[in-house]
RNA sequence: GCCCACAUAGCUCAGUAGGUAGAGCACAUUCUUGGUAAGAAUGAGGUCACCGGUUCGAGUCCGGUUGUGGGCUCCA
């Protein structure tokens, strides 16, 4: 599935350097493990890529590169940029191809893929038969449609960098071999590689797991409770707190109704709504008690079904928006855990809306709007949405998928934010839109979520009596805006660096007394700001003040009040904030009008 | 689940050719009362992830297990 992370790279320079590259490596390669087979080597967003598979030693064991490897093919690789080889193209017939790859079964099967069309020379669908033409440069010959630079000498040699191997199925298919991969990035200039490897850096200091234990806001325990379950900590509680706090007064504000449901329930109600059929991998093994069988919940939506269908639900009832924080558990691959935002047991902000047909291209806009404004509110401006639309498998009528699809379309139309459409990525149950944000370090996140689902309604047989007196299939749209609340969570900490905005911070203002003789001064201040609703500590340690200052630095808090012997004859407050610049000494009231502004405009000083 | 790498104190890491463990920070106690990012002393903290093997002897070498990290696959 193309996240935008993954789509093709558009600088036609830029292209042709990474794509060179990569031929330059597997040259490099190949010179250093003759026995080496050749899968892809495209360019990718900041770099490229080449798959080997180098076979396997005496033991059976998959041969791999070691990080020496690396740096001689590296260093090797400015030995052929020295060269300045021209790259030269020739259009070759498919036995010619097969004729010169004879060696390779990878480029072999590509080569059919290109004779047979429907797929270019990286495995990727194309329309119809494609020409197959190949690249050479000093001796080394790759199947490749191009283009690459005129000669070697063209891909900066002190612009490219490789960064690690890994190890990836050949066509992404795992039942099929595993290969092994280098990653390389390369740029125009020395000055853009700099900055990408410095933007690589910046986003190591704010890895939200670096940060989630340096701020003490969650942890993970392996151990002891299982990988993939959160601990939310006092700080990050508070924080999580602050979040559905706002949140969930907007649902209300929005005309959602909160309800509440269990987090097991009996394997009848999983049969029902399928997804013991279609998700059972996916579910916690069940828990059986008195000769029944219950399950964990990995999601809310049968819940809310029955909900609905707890009485007989009339067109005057509709829409009916039905909103929870749901705690669901799915069994993930151990291989796929990653820090909060991907984990096994999360709380969703799920809501399900159930309509009419008239009334549902209204509610699509209204709940895209409803998101996007949410999210702006925790300081995302850069939005980039996604229509999925039917698969080939999928149930429903063919008439709701067009008009469902048609509502989404006309929705992302006048959002006024950049969409793109997923052909054939949806569901089968229903099409769907997804709202990337995009962060502080302009990397995209996928948190929203919008879809329709024709399955559960008629698995459940949902109706609504209409005006008419009989019965009628309402839309049933799933939807989940900020995703779970550990994943926002994650992706919050890392788009603010731990800098949260003051209406968000889990300490506000820390009081540092120069002297004990400011301590009850101190407190008082404290007391004031309290009464005013801010979250204050006052650091009474024996440290000096310096040392205060850079914990308080440390822990990332806005505001900092130095108080010393002029403060406390004027009854000021010297002010200073988190980025280092000093207010000088206010008044406690001009202080808090301060806050009050910040905490009003959800900003991050 | 698959490929690779890694696993030493709460955290970040050292540990040189195998000879029964070190630093800084954090923590505790004491001294220090100091104007915008670290004042000082002392102390407490580790069966070197776990299991097995080689060896007179294993944190160090070998195998396995578990976990973590980077990828792949997956992501209703």
């Amino acid at each position: 599935m193309a996240s935008p992370n993954q789509k093709q790279v558009y600088d036609e320079q830029l292209y042709k350097i990474r794509h060179s590259a990569a031929h330059i490596m597997a040259q490099a390669v190949l010179e250093r493990f003759p026995e080496a087979k050749l899968a892809i080597g495209p360019p990718i967003k900041d770099g490229f890529y080449y798959d080997f598979d180098l076979g396997r030693d005496e033991e059976g064991k998959l041969k791999t590169f070691s990080p020496e490897d690396l740096e001689a093919i590296e260093k090797r690789m400015r030995q052929i940029i020295a060269g300045r080889y021209p790259f030269e193209r020739r259009v070759v017939s498919a036995a010619e191809a097969r004729e010169l790859f004879k060696d390779q079964p990878y480029k072999l099967e590509l080569i059919e893929g290109l004779e047979k069309g429907g797929t270019d020379e990286h495995g990727e669908p194309i329309e119809g038969p494609a020409e197959i033409s190949i690249y050479k440069h000093d001796g080394f010959i790759d199947l490749c449609r191009g283009p690459h630079v005129e000669h070697t000498g063209q891909v900066p040699a002190d612009a490219f960098k490789l960064l690690h191997v890994a190890g990836a199925y050949w066509r992404g298919d795992e039942n099929r071999p595993m290969l092994q991969r280098i990653y390389g990035t390369a740029w125009k200039n020395k000055k853009q590689l700099k900055a990408y490897l410095n933007r690589l850096e910046e986003a190591k200091k704010r890895d939200h797991r670096k940060l989630g234990r340096e701020l003490d806001l969650f942890s993970t325990n392996h151990e002891m409770v299982g990988g993939g379950l959160i601990l939310w900590h006092p700080k990050g509680g508070l924080i999580r707190y602050l979040m559905e706090e706002h949140a969930k007064k907007m649902h209300l504000e929005g005309g959602y109704e909160f309800v509440y449901t269990p987090h097991i329930g009996r394997s009848v109600l999983w049969e029902t709504s399928g997804h013991l059929d279609f998700y059972k991998e996916n579910m916690y093994a069940p828990i059986e008690i008195d000769g029944q069988e219950y399950y964990l919940k990995p999601m809310n939506c049968p819940f809310h079904v029955q909900i609905y269908k707890s009485r007989v639900r009339s067109y005057r009832d509709l829409p009916i928006r039905m909103a929870e924080w749901g705690t669901v558990y799915r069994y993930e691959r151990s291989g796929v855990l990653h820090g909060l935002t991907r984990v096994r047991g999360f709380t969703q902000d799920d809501a399900h809306l159930f309509c009419a047909p008239e009334q549902m291209p209204q509610e699509i806009d209204r709940v895209l709007n409803f998101s996007i404004r949410l999210l702006q509110d925790f300081g995302f401006q850069d939005f980039q949405l996604y229509l999925s639309t039917r698969p080939e498998k999928r149930v429903g009528e063919e008439a709701k998928w067009d008009a469902a699809e048609d509502a989404l379309l006309e929705a992302l139309k006048r959002s006024g934010h950049p969409y793109d459409i997923h052909e054939g990525d949806g569901a089968f149950y229903g099409p769907k839109i997804d709202i990337y944000v995009t962060d502080a370090l302009e990397r995209p996140w996928q948190l929203s979520t919008i879809q329709f689902d024709f399955n559960l309604p008629e698995r459940f047989d949902l109706t609504y009596i209409g005006s008419d007196g009989q019965a009628h299939r309402p839309y049933m749209i799933h939807r989940a805006l900020m995703g779970s609340m550990e994943r926002f969570f994650g992706v919050l900490i890392e788009h603010y660096g731990g800098n949260f905005p003051v209406w968000l911070a889990p300490v506000q203002v820390k009081i540092i007394p120069i002297t004990d003789a400011q301590k009850d001064y101190a407190f008082a201040v404290a007391e004031q700001l309290r009464n005013a609703g801010l979250r204050v500590e006052v650091d009474d340690s024996d440290s000096r003040m310096n040392a205060k200052i850079r914990n308080a630095q440390l822990e990332k808090i806005p505001y900092m009040l130095v108080l010393g012997a002029k403060e406390l004859d004027a009854n000021q407050v010297n002010v200073r904030l988190r980025n280092g610049q000093r207010l000088g000494a206010m008044a406690v009231e001009d202080f808090l009008a301060l806050v009050q502004e910040a905490l009003e405009k959800k900003i991050a000083i």
